[in-house]
DNA sequence: TGCCATAGTTACCGTTTAGTAACCGTGATG
DNA sequence: CATCACGGTTACTAAACGGTAACTATGGCA
């Protein structure tokens, strides 16, 4: 329950300096960020971190509930953004193997801050989230709609 | 052009754990940090983190490019989730003043490593890309469609 | 009387995204 | 000759996103 104040100066500091560096940059940074950090690219990220190096069909079946388009489509948008290295084993049937750059390991390793305060938070979160929806029934019952 | 294997390895590690820990969190994880991790929610959270206290109209001015409802409409969001605390001081014209709870500075040091990262890796990344574009050009050459 | 500012809400509509399911090539195998 | 495995691609469709513009409430002010 208590706040580490030093903590949260320094985050600010941080992100003052940051914007002070360059005001161009904060336009790509976000935009790469964005790219980023959608669902899918997080849980691969993830999954690539924890297993090495894996085959197509084996990702499917680590990452669950992707698509095969949505897999494929993802894998190849990290490829472009240098993130993962797609070797192809000119075999038939194809052997295609996924494994992450050095830029995908700094990637995984800058987010597993955020995994963690997810995971630290969780409880937080869904809190806040029943408090929120209870008072938004109570002002409707107060003032329903006509 | 090194690799910090010690690091890369540490992270592993990490991510490996988390994954032991349970099961079931992965999900509510991912689902936690793909409704945070949206364009919006993180450019505000960052302008919040370093103004402090911000009103609509100033909010929506240092959020650069985002509409009137865009903006109501994240931060409902964000403090459904517990991220932002909304004060109304009931005067006319209206007063709203929107800052971070201690869980949304928290999400934002999380988050910091990961500006951090795309800060730093940006040159790397435009790289990575043009070069991938330039294989797929070459490879169009090689074989154009139809 | 009419207009201002603030902080929204609502209706409308085009764009983007993501999922489903079918199809593709190839060589080995039955 | 047909089927399977693997790693895709493509067409179709439903849902979500996000922008514009108009509308709301209120008291003060000219």
């Amino acid at each position: 329950m208590s706040v580490d104040f030093t903590k949260h100066a320094e985050v600010q500091r941080k992100l003052a300096q940051e914007e002070k560096l360059d005001p161009r940059v904060q336009g790509l940074v976000n935009e790469v960020i964005a790219r980023v950090a959608d669902k899918w690219t997080m849980t691969i990220l993830d999954v690539l971190a924890e297993h090495g190096e894996l085959r197509f069909t084996r990702l499917s079946k680590l990452v669950t509930g992707i698509s095969q388009k949505m897999l494929t489509q993802t894998l190849r948008e990290m490829e472009r953004e240098g993130l993962v290295i797609r070797t192809v084993h000119p075999v038939v049937p194809p052997r295609v193997e996924y494994r992450l750059t050095d830029l995908g390991l700094g990637l995984g390793a800058a987010f597993c801050g955020v995994w963690v305060w997810a995971e630290q938070n969780l409880a937080r979160i869904e809190e806040a989230r029943t408090e929120f929806d209870q008072r938004a029934a109570d002002a409707q019952r107060a003032y329903p709609r006509t």
